[in-house]
DNA sequence: GCCGATACATAGACTTGCTATATATCGACG
DNA sequence: CGTCGATATATAGCAAGTCTATGTATCGGC
């Protein structure tokens, strides 16, 4: 296995990212209306490639982020492929901020409780 | 105070707990050699009740963490039930600040990536 | 004796996210 | 013209993480 191309870290276990995606990607459709494919660009983008979601992740998860109406969708068929674009719903930008406070308010708990190992060993410095 | 029983919110989705508890652990045995039921109390004390952790996710844990010779165990068999003794290893140290500084980077991007939410709407106001 | 707290353990189910695969259009290259 | 890569969406099957429910065992209070 020669690895020529960088690798994306599989993100299986210990990876942070658990559990968040769902949150990640009605933040990344708080701006403007994304179809899938730009979503996904957009996440890695903004991220600095730490966020990178497979498209076998992301449309599962947008389907049902639609069944719960929290997006909307509607295709475009100009050329190409065809684009399926979504936008926040009322009730997908309330559950948005909703989350993103329930995330701030436990990373705060986890970063204080963290906040031992942080500080003692707060990165490998070469001094 | 009304109520008799304070209920315990099932960490069942959209919690951002998921993914975290073997970093949660480890960081609890940083501190000193704890058993599993001390652990228990000690993570929900630390986190003002903001992490509970039943008894049937903490066992599997920490038999998974033993396996991965993270943490190392010893029964105490004086009185009562008995307790097994739970101590991080150097490996176990070395794994909790590695995982420790992972989560902090990411949560640096995380909350970055929601920040107009989060400073939109910093709170949520009966308007 | 029974119940609740202490204390450890396992089984089964459910959610989440990944890999692999399939479909479809288009431009570049040979 | 055929294949390859980028664009673009979709599904199936699997693995991992966590929960609920249950079982075992000791002890003190009623």
């Amino acid at each position: 296995m020669a690895d020529k191309t960088a690798e994306k870290p599989a993100r299986t276990q210990g990876d942070p990212l658990r559990g968040n995606l769902d949150l990640l990607i009605l933040s990344v459709l708080a701006g403007e209306p994304r179809y899938g494919y730009l979503i996904q660009q957009k996440l890695e983008e903004d991220s600095g490639g730490m966020v990178s979601v497979q498209a076998g992740t992301l449309y599962p998860i947008l389907h049902k982020l639609e069944a719960e109406r929290l997006i909307r969708s509607r295709w475009e068929r100009t050329s190409g492929r065809g684009r399926k674009w979504y936008e926040l719903t009322a009730a997908g930008r309330r559950r948005l901020v909703q989350q993103a406070q329930q995330w701030d308010e436990y990373a705060r708990c986890l970063r204080k409780l963290l906040s031992p190992v942080l500080d003692s060993a707060p990165r490998p410095a070469e001094a």
